[in-house]
DNA sequence: CTTTCAGACCTTTTT
DNA sequence: GGTCTGAAAG
């Protein structure tokens, strides 16, 4: 017989380095102590553009040079997408190992260990993950079970609730001394949050459910009570790295000594001047604490930007030196030449949109590409009338932050039938699922459920249901997909498609917008395809949601450069030639909820210097002036207090004035 | 008893 | 856009 040959090739690296790295050369003194030190704990304080991210992948590189198995490597992040970027460029210096290395954020971390580990805190290993609005669900939920949601009462709403819930376990303090600092009007519930709390807990048990904090907490408790699993873990990652350290709370910073209890091999780096997540239990007290939780801890600090010139540089440094508390660095660059920051007055929020549109497309001109161009808010929404200049102007844009696409009412109502597959004791997604048929209501859907709950029935009993009535075709055909849905051989875009298809009705039944949801629902199918199990394709999800907001998504998905809109928050790490920062107001940034503390005041600097120093070459401020504001009922006419202190020889102050109309 | 719909009110930042 | 309420309609 004959047979035909067929050549195996050898397998390439990524990228075959032939030359050494020459670390002394491409890193500056204080990177390469950064980069080189390889046991041992190390705190590296790296200012804004410092080369952080450069020294850690540097550092990454040369550990797996050194002959450390790319394995016992952990590299937490603050986003999954930065981790993987990092491992990337570590490749691309060596060779492919270094996607071996693990990274990624704490929550991460703790779900894959989590899934190994949970029997020894009695739950299942295939325990479902709560994302916020799940878990809010739960809250609000029990909390009417409770008899607590009478109009007579003033009671928290479940927002609310989930945050006191989660600032708790996030600063290790109890909820008497949260309510204590930030809601003392809720404070005569105290008893009854005690209550409810109590009751999600053993809910979430119950169920097999974990929210984000408790892959935290859960994960910390096991490091803490069971010693051979801890050395266990401890032996597995023999070293650790931390990004972004001034943004872990101290629930965190107890799981990284767990870690590094066997041969204490950390570095964590950070910058306390960039501390912007205090209000998820962040504390950038962490980094000064440090050098006392790890003795011996060498401490080098990174001061040369790369990034910016110097006057963005002159400007971010004023914004930071009148901060109450920090830890004093001094950043300098050899980039001396550039242009003066500049600050635009415009009469209102329209004119402020049209100065952007406008200088945007004049910058352009002058060769910088959109993406290399972003506007940065403080809240989301601030972004509005932009988007909808923008849209007008054919300005194609990405928007990140805020609203993502994942939490949107349609996304979520096609995963509530798939999550069904995975858990069929799942109330919340059953609720949400039954609410969708005509006919049913509220009462209806919480008989179904108990039903279901009571008597242990799997979606394919459910025609089986007693009731006969008005509802019954719509349960007929909810039985049809979920059946449909559990055959062989489907692959998850297959399920998301069948689902879509029995939802379309609905959705263009309940929503004028429906075509621009079908697009999201498009969307979805192709975030799916390079998932094996339904299972990892929902915790992923909830893990790390695609970061990019509706409107972004639902853009013209072309490849060509759009301009970035982003929260601050989102903006973290990231860099442009050109930044506009809009909405300096204040009342609106820094917002008025920080009015009232001077903490809270203090993070709206840092957040200014985080917005600040994004930019290299150019940097424009705009404010509106006379905004009514509906909260507050005040009028909101000054600019921004941290622009207000800046010495005025330092930026360029601008007048916005309209070109007259002669066409009449 | 239950669903449905209209109107009022609020909306920071996120794993 | 969401959440909550009250009142009409089934």
């Amino acid at each position: 017989m004959l047979m035909k040959q067929y050549l195996l090739k050898e397998t390439i690296p990524l990228v075959k380095k032939s030359f050494q790295i020459d670390y002394e050369k491409e890193l500056n003194p204080a990177q390469l102590e950064a980069a080189t030190i390889l046991d041992g704990p190390v705190l590296v304080i790296a200012g804004a553009g410092s080369g952080k991210t450069r020294t850690l992948v540097y550092r990454v590189a040369r550990l797996v040079e050194s002959g450390v198995p790319p394995e016992n490597i952990l590299l937490l992040t603050f986003t999954r997408k930065a981790a993987q970027e990092m491992l990337r460029r570590a490749s691309m210096m060596i060779d492919d190992r270094c996607e071996r290395v693990h990274g990624g954020t704490f929550h991460a971390v703790a779900n894959s260990l989590l899934r190994r580990y949970a029997p020894l805190i009695g739950y299942s290993s295939a325990f479902t993950i709560l994302d916020r609005s799940d878990a809010e669900d739960i809250i609000n939920l029990l909390r009417t079970q409770m008899g607590l949601s009478e109009k007579s009462r003033r009671f928290p709403r479940k927002n609310t609730i989930a945050e006191i819930f989660s600032k708790s376990v996030n600063k290790m303090e109890p909820i008497s001394h949260i309510m204590e600092q930030e809601y003392f009007h809720f404070y005569e519930e105290l008893q009854e949050l005690l209550g409810l709390q109590e009751l999600y807990k053993k809910y979430k048990e119950q169920n097999q459910l974990m929210d984000y904090d408790d892959l935290l907490v859960n994960f910390r408790t096991i490091l803490e009570n069971h010693p051979d699993v801890r050395a266990e873990i401890s032996r597995k990652f023999r070293f650790l790295m931390v990004d972004e350290y001034q943004d872990t709370n101290r629930l965190q910073s107890e799981i990284i000594q767990f870690i590094a209890s066997e041969h204490n091999n950390v570095m964590v780096v950070g910058d306390d001047s960039q501390s912007i997540y205090s209000f998820r239990g962040a504390n950038f007290r962490n980094i000064m604490d440090f050098p006392k939780r790890f003795s011996g801890t060498r401490i080098i600090t990174l001061e040369e930007n790369y990034r910016s010139t110097q006057p963005i540089l002159d400007l971010t440094n004023e914004i930071i030196i009148n901060a109450k508390e920090k830890y004093t660095k001094h950043l300098f660059t050899k980039k001396t030449k550039g242009a003066l920051p500049i600050l635009i007055a415009a009469e209102n929020e329209n004119y402020q949109s049209r100065f952007i549109c406008q200088k945007v497309l004049e910058i352009r001109e002058e060769g910088v590409p959109l993406d290399e161009i972003a506007i940065l808010c403080r809240a989301a929404f601030h972004t509005f009338d932009l988007e909808i200049e923008l849209a007008r102007r054919n300005i194609p844009y990405v928007k990140f932050g805020g609203f993502k696409f994942i939490e949107t009412a349609h996304v979520k109502d096609v995963l509530a039938h798939l999550r069904l597959l995975i858990n069929p004791r799942d109330a919340i997604s059953w609720h949400r699922v039954l609410m969708l048929i005509g006919k049913i209501g509220p009462r209806t859907s919480h008989n179904i459920i108990e039903w279901i709950i009571k008597n242990r029935k799997e979606p394919e009993d459910l025609t089986s249901y007693p009731e006969k009535a008005k509802f019954t075709e719509g349960i007929r055909q909810l039985h049809e997909l979920l059946t449909t849905l559990t055959r062989k051989g489907l692959t998850i875009p297959d399920q998301i498609n069948l689902t879509c298809r029995y939802y379309e009705p609905i959705l263009k039944n309940k929503y004028d917008d429906y075509p621009k949801r079908l697009k999201d629902l498009e969307h979805l199918q192709n975030i799916t395809a390079r998932y094996s199990t339904l299972e990892h394709f929902l915790s992923d999800l909830a893990l790390e949601p695609p970061n990019e907001s509706v409107a972004g998504v639902a853009a013209p998905d072309s490849d060509d450069e759009r301009l970035v809109l982003s929260t601050i928050h989102s903006a973290k790490g990231l860099e442009w030639n050109t930044v506009f920062i809009i909405w300096a107001l204040e009342g609106k940034f820094p917002s008025s909820y920080a009015f009232n503390s001077e903490e809270e005041m203090e993070e709206e600097r840092r957040l200014m210097y985080v917005a600040a120093t994004r930019a290299k070459e150019n940097l424009f401020i705009t404010y509106p002036v006379n905004i009514y504001d509906r909260v507050s009922g005040k009028v909101f006419s000054k600019p921004s207090r941290f622009v207000r202190e800046i010495p005025s020889e330092l930026f360029e102050n601008w007048a916005l004035t309209e070109e007259l109309d002669y066409s009449y």
